[in-house]
DNA sequence: TTCACTGGAATGAACGTTCATTCATGGCCA
DNA sequence: TGGCCATGAATGAACGTTCATTCCAGTGAA
């Protein structure tokens, strides 16, 4: 193969192992095999584990972001603007369960928790991107729409319960066809309008 | 000291390591130290690692069990059973942080979802405990209090929120006092009721 | 030939677990 | 009472394994 991208198919692979069997059962070794490459050449492109880790989230959220960045409804009213970002981040988790178990396991990690502290106190390191749903948020209490709460439980409110559910679909536990999701997004936002 | 559990001992002193740093970050060696115990005599109470780690989920689970049965609203109306297991049970995660995050990293690791994958298909090794919440959600869809979703769905409704907030106060994120938390079960309320 | 890249064996640190040995206690006999 | 022994809990050095990372010989395109 001529025109082997070794550094794609070494993140595919970690990709694949760590969202199937998590950090600590994802050996270098076997990534290197599963990208068909030898375990010295990963170093050649990636520092260590930790930036090879953390350079696949990155691919992700950017990826995501461009998924709910895309046809935003902007100047509509905030009810739409959540249906759209809550829609269009459930049917990508859904069509791309490794990437969601992914960053699951990225978030209950040391690794995302220091992230969210840096996000949260301001210090991200990445400006490009704000925080979508934080600013629907925002507007929405302002408006006297939505409770007036703090950003941090909306959130939970809002999205806890559907990460919850889309996680039991994809370990087999429900199915969510789509009548479901529209009646998970109704009920989430009966938890979060005033 | 005459009176040393050293039973109790090790299982506190896993406690914490596991809870502040994760299951791969707390070396039997460490956990030995903390508990004032060599290496070895570990191995004279749990049988290997992972033993350990069960051990002390059972445990865990038990307390927690206790907590929520205790003044059981029994025989009073769904909304009042559910605001009664709800509020005990983030009372409890907010005075024990360190059994949430031994619970949420529990959950989280393949310890945690072969449980639940046992729970679910009925194969629960573990009769006595029979699952308060889908009790209640179940005579509630009956009663046609609540919506009619799946059991499952309707617990990450109620439930996962309130994990997500606990956690985000945990780790400082918010603070959760007395009439948030009001709040938080109302909205959570709001997310279920038909 | 040169040189950047690759493969995979080698390295060393960290871990869970084992086991030969030590230690502490309580019962027994003189 | 005082000395001895039996029991089994406790110890911690050592072992085997696994892993991330390094190193260097080999390869092929220019």
């Amino acid at each position: 193969m001529t025109n082997s991208d070794k550094h794609a198919d070494i993140l595919q692979a970690a990709l694949e192992l760590i969202a199937e069997r998590g950090f600590h059962d994802a050996p270098m070794s076997e990534i290197a095999e599963k990208a068909h490459v030898a375990a010295g050449t990963i170093y050649r492109y990636f520092e260590n584990k930790d930036v090879l880790i953390n350079d696949l989230f990155q691919e992700i959220e950017d990826k995501l972001m461009e998924v709910l960045l895309d046809n935003y409804p902007l100047g509509e009213p905030v009810k739409e603007q959540f249906f759209h970002v809550f829609g269009e981040l459930c049917r990508y988790l859904l069509t791309h369960p490794l990437h969601f178990r992914y960053m699951e396991q990225f978030f209950n990690s040391p690794y995302g928790i220091s992230k969210r502290r840096d996000k949260i106190s301001g210090k991200a390191t990445n400006y490009r991107k704000h925080d979508t749903l934080a600013e629907i948020f925002k507007e929405g209490i302002s408006q006297q729409i939505l409770k007036d709460l703090p950003v941090v439980v909306l959130s939970s409110l809002a999205i806890g319960p559907m990460l919850y559910v889309i996680r039991d679909h994809t370990l087999g536990f429900v199915v969510l066809e789509e009548s479901l999701i529209r009646q998970m997004t109704e009920a989430c936002w009966d938890a979060i309008k005033r």
